[in-house]
DNA sequence: CCTTGACCTTCCCATGATTGGAAGCCCTAT
DNA sequence: ATAGGGCTTCCAATCATGGGAAGGTCAAGG
């Protein structure tokens, strides 16, 4: 299978997958004769671990643990569902973070009449000294673009 | 002021300073004699505005034209209000995104032992074929660090 | 056999916001 | 005069991803 039919197959970009191979996350892929990159269902499976993972919100470190867990027959459940739930409390924390955000911007817009006029108290806040409604932590869960 | 004290008294960094200078977010600063970057008080409220716009996790290019608004006296403020809007809509996308994630992990995590022995229905999720809970999108509220 | 188009290869660049560091100049206090 | 800290510019790295160029390969059809 070449890499186009595994990215296919995997929901993962051929582009990906090369970075993935090249920053070590997963193996090598063998080669064709012409230098193609070869891929085996078991590959394929791996690769599609590694998509769902990303979906989930696992960082690429986080995920080659997953990944070295997936390999060792000998793990401990116990480990896996370490990962799992540290990924929630994060995903927590930046919940928690936009949560602040929004009702803050909420209370913002609220007192604010949308019309034609230029007073606005959302302005009015970020120029600072007045009330703070939610003051959010300087870690910044943004608004990253992706 | 020197470009350190304008980072203390905004909370920008004045790394952050001057790359905001050099791309145009906010306008170059005057320069002492020897070259140095001076700042009024006025210029430190606008880099607080920077900040506390971060803070609430409007992007460079938001900032850029919540700066203009802020600056034109014949605003409307219903622009204002739009983007706070605007801004409250995406957080609350990526919210739903994560509050997802978090809804599949716990409920894989639940059914996981987290003991000595291997079986974990988390990485045979992971695996793929199995029953999917909470299927997320695909364009990745990540977790990212900045 | 040769061409065409789709695929693959590597390599470089860009994103967005931020931090880090190096090399060199400036200012103040001792 | 010298030490230290702050300032300058320039360059690089982060993280995950996509875009594109230049060139090799494969399968199908003329």
């Amino acid at each position: 299978m070449n890499i186009g039919e595994a990215a296919k197959a995997s929901g993962v970009s051929a582009k990906m997958i090369r970075y993935y191979e090249q920053t070590g996350l997963i193996p090598e892929a063998g080669r064709s004769a012409a230098g193609y990159r070869t891929y085996t269902t078991t590959e394929v499976q791996m690769l599609r671990f590694v998509r769902r993972a990303r979906d989930l919100g696992f960082t690429v470190d986080r995920i080659a643990e997953l990944l070295a867990l997936w390999r060792d027959r000998s793990r401990h459940s116990a480990d896996v569902k370490r990962l799992a739930l540290s990924q929630v409390e994060g995903l927590r924390r930046k919940i928690r973070e936009m949560e602040d955000m929004v009702a803050t911007l909420e209370h913002l817009a609220h007192g604010c009449n949308g019309d034609h006029r230029p007073d606005c108290p959302i302005l009015a806040d970020l120029e600072g000294e007045t009330s703070r409604v939610a003051q959010t932590s300087p870690t910044g869960a943004g608004f990253g673009r992706h």
